[in-house]
RNA sequence: GCCCGAGUGGUGGAAUGGUAGACACGGGGGACUUAAAAUCCCCUGCCCUCAACCGGCGUGUGGGUUCGAGUCCCACCUCGGGCACCA
């Protein structure tokens, strides 16, 4: 802040009014508190396996998402979420429930590690210190956090549990007709019995069929890579970005389009793809249930449909094309492959099937394709392309696609695959536009009804064969074909002829999702270990829990290795040992801190039973929306997990979610150093005090809404404290007895703000404290009604309410007022006259006035008699307390 | 391109289909003061009017439903978020 804008009574005030009014230090009485409730423990939360007392309650967990301590520090925008969650929990805590509200830090992470890189130095200590910066920035604004549950995921004693988690993870398996996780120890012993031909199972669809003897027979090595298709947690390979000149590997983002293909967005370096060894999280196995159990949960509804999306369930049929060699071609049986769609209805109308140019079947069919040496050819410059530049290019809506781009595609000439509904023969293609990773990896085309295949067929000249035609609201599917002559299709809607035709070729209907499985490594050092050593023959061993936790070791270097390895492959005794040289992902330790707030020292376990059993879940979380499909998918998915393996009472983490927005600058742009409109709380804090920044940030709108700081406004809340402030002083002086209209207004507000902060809407429930204040000012308020006025304002402004608070325990543990029903009813109100729906004049009456009353006195107001003079009324609409409408020709 | 959400005074915003603009900021005027700050009181959507009254217009645009629409329905415009060849 350039200057002040605003000089408080406490610095400037007159001698006069110094006599008058104590004047409202805000430095001096939020320090005092703040040190109070320290060494009372005000808000300490007891653990169920030492406490008593206020475990008898209803527990309520209300939780932060946690921060990454950045260097940059706090502007005002961060602690928004934070002050709204805690207004929550200090009203739950009042009202009498046992509150969890706890606070700690997303530590490991890209910025600490870019510093190592930098400076060269170990980012533990670097971290810590950031840690304990933001902890003191967070304390000046007076949270009501049990900063006795701390936890920091780099803390090894926190990791440790972040790496027993994975490790149940490695050791289990997804049994799909159970519907549940199980150990993989019982998978095994299935395979030892019968193999997996009967056990029904979560694969890739690369484990051939063996029995009990054969498994047996397998090398351990064998069994391992088998049992690798089925853990929850798996090595496997994936596509990335590799960038040889940097020796690293690169998101999406940090590349841009060259001349000769995709480049790094720094240092203009070539991009390719590239496979590499990968840890994986079977997220998908839980896709359905992550979709599901989406729908009894007490969160916004963008974040659930966000969710929905990415998720993205499909159902479709998946029908099986056979393969033949064209005539004259000396092979006559090639088998079959699986095409997935959506439009079962429309497979009349297939006039070419396409393969991913990646398809495995693809290479098996070498022998057969004519033109092997072209199909090559095009198979390679599609795998150097990356996956947004293939998307770029044949994106028609793209800016970047032109007219000679858009799909490319090749066909497989000595093949055709033959339509099971009518055995005609189609031509066979590979193309970039069919994703080897999205159903079966191959599509049967019908142009006539799908714009990506028309535009392919367009483009190559296939032809294009209506069969469905849509009239008026529904479409029909259309004679063709041999089915026709039943008259089977004629008339049957789009659904219904699905169902029908996915039977007729004997189809399969299935249920398909966009959700892909993550990968969970990182080639970075400030990461997780992954708890595994590799054995010189190949066999990899998951640490024993007494190991726990694998810690980091020091290194001399922290930068990438260079060949794509993290820089603990540069380690010589952790290569030695054979440890896992790939850590975790940012989301691993935030995946599950919430439970290590229920028993946080716990070196036994993650939590104690009791603990968990006590606290169960979150009951409200707060935070922001960006983590709508990262943190909040992947925290499901491991509580889902760790409810299978019963290690937690419920189904999901999150009861209730709700979203900060940000606080933009005052000049409407992202707060940021970019722009130079970057406020800090701490000289907000030190200026206005806490108290006047936690009312504003409530106050300046809705608690979900975008919104731009304002070095003015928070002025008014200033002011408002400091009326409070001066009122207190002048009900001291004064022996008030109670009055009715004061007491009316205030019940009418404990009402008001007890439902609005229920609801989080933070601003109308400051708006409505105001509004009494404003009335208490005018007529006069009883010291016991400004008691309560108090308590209502406490979870807003916790420091000046204890500081006028006048009973014997903190205002905070006092009790949360309730109001009295009779005292929320008035006894007139005031209704709007209309004459056909214009406002014409109002009347008053008493509240429990008769239509027929009411009617008459709005009827005899002159206003409204010189309106009727001459015309007829038609009706007469009375809405009891609200408003009047005559309707007149 | 598809899927969500939002457009209200000078500003942030309020409003179970029922008197649009609560509350606050800013602005104008006044009181107090030698003066300023702070504080207190009054006014403050736009047009018409010296002013008040009266009246007219007003919630992105155009239609519709209704006794009555910021709110519900349809179309469009603008902005924000999510997805991105998912067959």
């Amino acid at each position: 802040m350039e200057k002040c804008l605003y000089m408080p009574t406490s610095a400037k005030a007159t001698a006069r009014q110094r006599k008058l009014v104590a004047p409202y230090d805000h430095i001096k009485i939020e320090k005092k508190w703040q040190k109070a409730w320290e060494a009372n423990k005000t808000y300490q939360t007891e653990n169920p396996s030492t406490g008593s007392g206020r475990l008898r309650r209803k527990k309520m967990y209300v939780l932060d998402m946690f921060p990454y301590p950045s260097g940059a520090g706090l502007h005002v925008g961060h602690p928004r979420g934070y002050i709204g969650s805690d207004v929550y929990a200090r009203m739950q805590r009042m009202a009498g429930f046992n509150v969890l509200h706890p606070m700690g830090f997303d530590s490991f992470g890209l910025p600490a590690e870019q510093y190592a890189i930098q400076t060269k130095k170990h980012p533990g200590p670097f971290t810590d210190k950031l840690v304990a910066q933001y902890k003191k920035q967070l304390e000046i604004i007076g949270f009501s956090y049990d900063w006795g549950r701390e936890v920091a995921t780099h803390r090894p004693e926190y990791y440790k549990w972040t790496q027993w988690i994975f490790l149940k993870l490695y050791d289990a398996w997804y049994d799909t007709k159970k519907n549940k996780a199980r150990d993989i120890k019982e998978l095994i012993v299935m395979f030892e019995k019968s193999g997996n031909k009967s056990v029904a199972a979560v694969t890739d669809g690369t484990v051939p069929l063996f029995s009990a003897k054969e498994w047996n027979s397998f090398t351990a090595l064998d069994q391992q890579n088998i049992l690798m298709h089925y853990r929850l947690a798996y090595e496997g390979f994936a596509e990335v970005n590799w960038c040889e000149e940097m020796g690293t590997v690169l998101a999406n983002d940090e590349i841009v389009d060259g001349p000769n293909g995709p480049v790094s967005e720094r240092g203009g370096y070539p991009v390719i793809k590239k496979a590499m060894r990968q840890w994986f999280m079977r997220i998908t196995a839980y896709a359905n249930r992550l979709l599901k159990d989406l729908e009894p949960l007490d969160w916004p509804a963008n974040i659930k449909e966000i969710q929905k999306n990415w998720i993205g369930q499909s159902e479709g049929s998946e029908i099986e094309f056979t393969l033949q060699a064209k005539a004259g071609n000396p092979v006559p049986e090639l088998g079959s492959f699986n095409v997935f769609t959506t439009r079962a209805d429309t497979l009349f109308g297939v006039t070419y099937v396409v393969i991913a140019p990646e398809h495995q079947l693809v290479q098996d069919l070498k022998h057969v394709i004519t033109n092997w040496s072209v199909v090559e050819t095009y198979i390679k410059s599609v795998a150097q392309k990356t996956e947004q530049e293939r998307t770029m290019e044949s994106d028609p809506a793209s800016a970047k696609a032109s007219a000679t781009q858009g799909k490319t595609g090749i066909q497989l000439e000595g093949i055709v695959a033959v339509n099971p509904a009518n055995g005609e023969e189609v031509p066979v293609w590979i193309a970039d536009y069919v994703l080897a990773s999205y159903g079966t990896g191959a599509v049967m085309a019908v142009p006539a009804h799908d714009e990506r295949d028309f535009a392919f067929a367009k483009k190559y000249n296939l032809p294009i064969r209506t069969v469905v035609k849509a009239t008026d609201n529904n479409e029909h599917t259309t004679a063709y074909g041999t089915l026709v002559h039943s008259g089977e299709f004629n008339g049957m809607n789009s659904a219904a002829a699905k169902k029908a035709i996915t039977t007729f070729v004997k189809g399969k209907i299935v249920t398909k999702y966009k959700m892909r499985d993550a990968i969970f490594a990182r080639q970075r050092y400030w990461g997780e270990p992954i708890p595994l050593r590799h054995e010189v023959n190949g066999l990899i061993v998951p640490l024993k829990e007494k190991a726990l936790p694998l810690t980091l070791p020091n290194v001399k270097s922290y930068e990438p290795s260079g060949n794509g390895e993290s820089p603990l492959a540069g380690v010589k005794s952790w290569v030695k040992e054979g440890y896992e040289t790939n850590t975790m992902p940012g989301w691993a330790g935030s995946s599950w801190y919430f439970l290590r707030y229920m028993d946080p020292t716990n070196a036994k376990a993650f939590a104690s039973e009791k603990a968990v059993d006590y606290w169960r879940d979150v009951d409200m979380y707060v935070g922001g929306a960006e983590h709508a499909t990262g943190h909040l998918l992947y925290s499901r998915f491991w509580h889902k997990f760790l409810y299978d393996m019963e290690y937690v009472p419920t189904k999901e983490p999150f009861k209730a979610l709700r979203n900060q927005g940000l606080i933009g600058g005052a000049d409407g742009r992202k707060m940021s150093k970019r722009w130079g409109n970057v406020i800090n709380p701490d000289e907000v804090v030190k200026l206005y005090g806490a108290d006047s920044l936690r009312l504003f940030e409530m106050f300046l709108g809705p608690f979900e809404a975008h919104l731009p700081w304002s070095t003015e406004g928070i002025i008014g809340s200033r002011r408002f404290i400091e009326r409070v402030w001066r009122l207190s002083q002048k009900i001291a002086d004064e022996k008030a007895a109670s009055h009715q209209k004061g007491a009316k207004i205030l019940h009418k507000t404990i009402k008001k703000v007890t439902e609005d902060i229920q609801s989080f809407s933070f601003n109308t429930a400051v708006s409505s404290l105001m509004i009494c204040l404003n009335e208490f000012e005018k007529t006069s308020v009883s010291a016991n009604d400004f008691k309560i006025f108090l308590q209502l304002l406490a979870p807003f402004a916790p420091h000046v309410t204890e500081e006028l608070w006048t009973g014997n325990t903190s205002i905070h543990l006092s009790g949360w007022p309730k109001y009295d029903p009779k005292l929320i009813i008035d006894d007139e109100v005031t209704l709007g006259v209309q004459i056909n729906g214009k406002v014409r004049g109002e009347v008053t009456v008493a509240a429990d006035a008769s239509n027929e009353t009411v009617e008459a006195a709005a009827l005899a107001l002159p206003r409204i008699q010189e309106y009727l003079e001459g015309m007829t009324v038609k009706k007469i609409i009375v809405v009891p307390k609200r408003i009047i409408n005559i309707v007149i020709y």
